[in-house]
DNA sequence: AAGCCTTTGTGAATACGCGCACAAAGTCGC
DNA sequence: GCGACTTTGTGCGCGTATTCACAAAGGCTT
């Protein structure tokens, strides 16, 4: 379930602030979702919620850590080192969950080299090193658009299973492994589709907040889209 | 539809290829879904398809465009200039699709003042200024997780109805406000909890690629995990 | 110890999304 | 101009997710 990573936040912080005990309610709120939900979600996984009282959060987080894998190591190599790899190999979350950062690996000659979150940079000609050495399992592509799917290939040649994929386009791999899609600009778009909803529909009126800018657009053809690079 | 987005990506594809019409067993292969649901999500926003010959790029580019409201110009502002928030500056995918960033701002003295992607990073404290002077709509949140609901309520306060969200925390917000959450160490998770399931389960066999290291951790109380920062 | 109160776990109803399969519609070749 | 072929648009059935509502279960108070 895509949910337990939410719940699990929620437990952590709610074991920082020394709570014992929880009950669906609370951790529903906490995780914005629907109480039976939880507890649906929850009961399969086991029964691990005393009635009457709720779920003990250390528990709880082991049960949810268990069940996705977070209480073994997974090794992660991030390809592609532009601002966004940067961001991901300074970014705490993974190493705090469990996610070890084995490798930085890029094709441009003046990134090699750098370090970076206390690790060299490597050349992407070393990929499949990398790979091998450390036991890589997942690996996350934040390269161009262009490079994403030749280093997809290459990585899954290597004997990658897992693939997160921050490179604008639709990877295609062998069924037997998984791809999750990070897509900055398409969350933007589709929060425009909601706002432009707000302000009355792709037909109805215009001038409310945030349309201050350039209203008679949509009477142009749309200009030259440019791809998105990194 | 979160799919529009990934269709309008396919097709800029296509048009740079200078592909003048697409059928829709070909824009869906490359956008990845299956062709009857393209089908149906296409004529949700009406009937611009040709029996016998499929869709005219150009124009449908147009419609999905208007459709999702990239026909104007959204202006955002980007609170949180750590790595992340660079990233997110400097990324090409929003311009190009008729984002602008109007404001780079942050808590951190050292980091105002920085120029960033041709912006200067402004003080924190000018948030309701920034929002008003531009006329922003589109708020990104890239903060500490534990400054995000702070720097949420004041732009909600100042009338921004749409949220990007990359703190690791759940955002509380009025009805009307629109939140859309980006977790990097979320879709981490999900990737290793399927590893796991290829690998046996969590009470299957182990030791398959990506689990030769600390194959006995699942014995032991997990460790302390420490909020993720940004 | 007994009853009340809180909270879980789950059956059942509902809503939703997905994909097949096909008829309608339009094009292209002859 | 006509028929065969291609491709769209969509009705339908199915499986999954979501929500409601309640009975079972455990703790707590008196």
């Amino acid at each position: 379930m895509a949910r337990l990573p939410v719940y699990l936040r929620a437990l952590h912080a709610l074991q920082d602030r020394g709570v014992a005990t929880v009950s669906s309610e609370e951790l529903a709120s906490a995780a914005g979702v629907n109480s039976a939900k939880l507890r649906k979600d929850l009961s399969h996984l086991g029964s691990y919620g005393t009635r009457g009282v709720g779920y003990e959060v250390e528990y709880l987080v082991y049960q949810i850590s268990r069940e996705l894998g977070l209480t073994q190591d997974w090794v992660v190599a991030i390809i592609g080192v532009g601002n966004l790899g940067r961001a991901l190999a300074g970014y705490g979350g993974f190493a705090s969950r469990g996610f070890r950062v084995a490798g930085l690996l890029d094709a441009d000659e003046r990134i090699v080299g750098q370090e970076i979150a206390g690790l060299t940079v490597g050349h992407i000609d070393r990929l499949e090193d990398v790979i091998g050495e450390h036991g890589v399992s997942i690996a996350v592509i934040a390269t161009p658009a262009a490079a994403a799917q030749g280093v997809c290939d290459r990585v899954v040649a290597a004997g990658v299973t897992s693939v997160l994929n921050f490179a604008p386009v639709v990877l295609s791999v062998p069924e037997w492994v998984d791809v999750r899609k990070v897509d900055l600009s398409i969350e933007l778009q589709i929060l425009a589709f909601h706002e432009q909803r707000k302000a009355g529909g792709p037909d109805g009126v215009r001038g409310l907040n945030g349309t201050r800018a350039a209203l008679d657009r949509a009477a142009r053809e749309p200009v030259q889209y440019v791809e998105a690079a990194e």
